[in-house]
DNA sequence: CGTGGCATGTAATCGGTTACATGATTTA
DNA sequence: TAAATCATGTAACCGATTACATGCCACG
């Protein structure tokens, strides 16, 4: 449901065509929501089916033609209610990570420490990419300032930034505990 | 897929039966993977059909058989596959709360204060909760004493842990910055 | 006499992923 | 001349959720 009121919440902002929409997930929501390509248009036909869009086809000569889409008083009513409406009691999200981690027993230590070291880059890479992320909402926020959405905007943000923190500094501390491990010893010292 | 091979992998420990994995499942794997009854039976008859997995039924006089499930050789292999396997860049888990966070400014300062209430509530039910994972897993961290499983069990536990206290501390702050608004001061102080 | 535990499933639906398809224009 | 950008989709599949169905036994 949530992507569903991604778009919706998205175009209430402002109208836009499906590529819009999946520039705008891949800059700035990208990191609690991914969209494909796919989806954003498929539920574009349906929220236009249910008369929560209408859609306008906009003739291009140098470029492709595109289809603006523009949310109804209906679509802005259906927004609301899902922003008001409780989240039903969290479901937790599923971390496949940690399913790995469950029964990394099976695996050796140095294989884990190298799982380790992987997963500190990426998480690394995600931090790189939340300052790019920042500037982008910034951009946005320049033009909404007196409006609360940036404050809102900097939440996530910020859990975001947490989350990426966190992630990597308990990749770094079990990699301490692996390296203090008496089989892992050697070569522990080797690589250090 | 983590599912099948997070079955895969209890079994791997002992055989069971699909009442059995589910009670495993909702006492220590919950957390980070959420698994329904319907689910797990249906994996199960999918990895027997793979042969994966035998099966027999024990007949009980007092209560309904049971049919208990058990780890082949070729299931075993399965299983070390993918905890060789790379995890294919990171899939980010998908977060509900920051995509209503995203459009949060369409709601009063006074319902997302009370949003926050209510999701400093529920971190804490979780961070509750798992001081009784941290029992099972001891319970069972007893019984491999040398091994190293319950080693990489704390570093799940410890991940739950973390960010349940990263959500209730992040929640915080934001009611702190929501109450500080000029619009909500008034508000925000009778309620102190 | 009702509730909770034991125990196993089926069916329908939904949301998300992957793969595929097309084709023009602009930029390096 | 190759790659990236613009632009819109279809089809198949897969994994997860929700609802439903059954029935006995033990305990308070």
């Amino acid at each position: 449901m949530s992507l569903r009121f991604g778009i919706l919440g998205l175009l209430n902002y402002s109208s836009m065509t499906g590529y819009d929409l999946k520039k705008v997930f891949d800059a700035s929501i990208d990191f609690f929501w991914h969209a494909q390509t796919s989806q954003i248009y498929r539920e574009l036909n349906v929220m236009e089916e249910e008369g929560w869009l209408i859609s306008h086809v906009e003739i291009q000569t140098d470029k492709p033609n595109k289809r603006i889409y523009e949310i109804t008083d209906k679509g802005r009513e259906a927004l609301m209610e899902w922003i008001a409406s409780a989240p039903k009691e969290d479901r937790r999200p599923k971390l496949p990570t940690l399913m790995r981690m469950f029964f990394a027993g099976e695996r050796s230590v140095e294989e884990n420490i190298a799982f380790f070291e992987d997963y500190i880059k990426r998480s690394q890479a995600w931090l790189d990419k939340m300052d790019k992320i920042d500037l982008d909402l910034k951009y946005y926020t320049d033009r909404f300032s007196g409006s609360p959405r940036p404050l809102y905007w900097e939440m996530t943000l910020d859990y975001g930034i947490q989350l990426m923190q966190m992630n990597r500094d308990w990749a770094k501390k079990n990699i301490e505990i692996l390296k203090k491990l008496p089989a892992a010893k050697d070569k522990a010292e080797a690589t250090d």
